[in-house]
DNA sequence: GGGCGCGCTTGACGTGCGTCAAAGCCTCCG
DNA sequence: CGGAGGCTTTGACGCACGTCAAGCGCGCCC
């Protein structure tokens, strides 16, 4: 499953093999209330749409547009990021295949930050004003929605409780993009960091180098290996422990 | 205003004088759509219900409880705070008058930190399945609930996004409450701190003498004054500055 | 009223991680 | 194939903030 290709650019609303993938997406059920799959019935036309592929750099959106509709990362990684009123840039989130950006705009009304392409990455795009009336109708769309925004408050929530140590934050780092690959069906002790060293540094608000510093340890440690971007978790147990606090239950 | 004692125990959806306070709370619209204030409908029993006083140091729910509502905090002040497996406290948030505690709750179906008074507190608590299915009839008042679990998500995500210096930290602290008061109709630059030093340094993840040191040197700067408990922001737009990357647009 | 305890403040000291610097490695492009 | 520039690694050093400790003020309760 894990080996499968992502098809280069189905046509939206066909049962295109991809379903395959779509199973394991957080708005898959908002597709499968409107028959995706079914391409007589198709009203997915006007609510979600196929985007990309975009190359590594890339802008799907940025901080100020108006707020229109959430994304689906279909393929590849992007980051999301504000440029504070110095030009610093600062990392929010990483976002892989399956995972759902934007959602922090629907109140403000427009995106809050940049969501930047890290790879070669493909969307889809679900109109929000479509969403929430197809929510009105279908009370299990609704409850989902609500979920999927909770949960990423929860998420942050954990993040910005307590000062932990460069060693911690990484390990939970690690294991936490694991355990998202794990849940999508990929192998959650062998993956490929789509980010920078500085890019996780930022994210984790660490220096590059105590990124770096902090790898080579866990390296040394025999904890995990790395090979150019491809990271093996050898002890996923032990950082587990490592980083707990930060992780959920 | 600040001064008017709230009542002590009102009866749940009559028109108690509180509806003044009720204008500026977060689900005011969800009250105001099912006929607050015109007793003969009254088809708040059930959606909502009055709780407490509480005193300082009461749970109003706790870590792992069920999720069933949501609270809107009537009068006094609330934090909520997950205890670690090391069984260390972490602050997750404080909450005024007129916010909404427990969004956080949605997704795991269960409360994911305590809820603690910080003083004499009274709350609104809001079935969160009969707000889930006035929301499908009332699609206003849907997208309030979108718009009010995203706004805590942008909120988190700001306070996540990069290393701070202490100053920072505490300027856009008191910044932050300044304006949360602001917007509920309360003086934003003279207010009281219910919280402790070592939960607002908790929450900050600084040491609580940190904290201490920096509101000592903030004082002697002239930015601001404190009697006891209660405070002034003496420069609040030179704070701001202090604060601005952590604080909203 | 008097003593006890807790919260707050202030000082002295230690340390984890940021900063600066230099060197190795990979990629891309001429 | 060779050079340049960016990413990564590693070392040396300094600083902001945590930790430890002592003293103070206030409220609470006996």
């Amino acid at each position: 499953m894990s080996g499968g290709p992502m098809n280069g650019r189905p046509a939206p609303g066909a049962d295109d093999g991809a379903t395959d993938f779509c199973r394991s997406c957080a708005l898959s059920s908002v597709c499968a209330m409107v028959g995706y799959g079914k391409p007589e019935l198709s009203p997915l036309h006007g609510l979600m749409e196929h985007l990309g592929p975009y190359r590594a750099g890339e802008a799907v959106f940025r901080q100020g547009d108006p707020f229109e509709a959430v994304y689906a990362v279909r393929a590849g990684t992007v980051k999301t990021r504000q440029l504070d009123n110095h030009g610093r840039e600062h990392v929010l989130g990483f976002f892989l295949p399956g995972e759902v950006v934007g959602l922090d705009a629907i109140y403000p009304d427009r995106f809050p930050c940049d969501a930047v392409a890290l790879d070669d990455a493909q969307f889809c795009r679900f109109s929000f004003p479509a969403m929430s009336a197809l929510a009105t109708r279908q009370p299990a769309v609704q409850l989902h929605l609500f979920r999927l925004i909770s949960r990423q408050l929860g998420t942050a929530a954990r993040l910005v409780a307590g000062d932990h140590s460069a060693d911690e934050r990484m390990a939970a780092f690690l294991v936490d993009l694991g355990e998202r690959y794990a849940v999508r069906g990929l192998p959650g002790t062998h993956y490929q960091l789509s980010m920078s060293r500085s890019e996780i540094a930022n994210y984790l608000s660490l220096a590059a180098e105590t990124v770096s510093r902090t790898l080579s340890r866990f390296r040394a440690k025999g904890l995990i290996r790395i090979e150019g971007r491809v990271l093996h978790l050898r002890e996923p147990q032990e950082l587990r422990e490592l980083g707990q606090n930060l992780l959920a239950a």
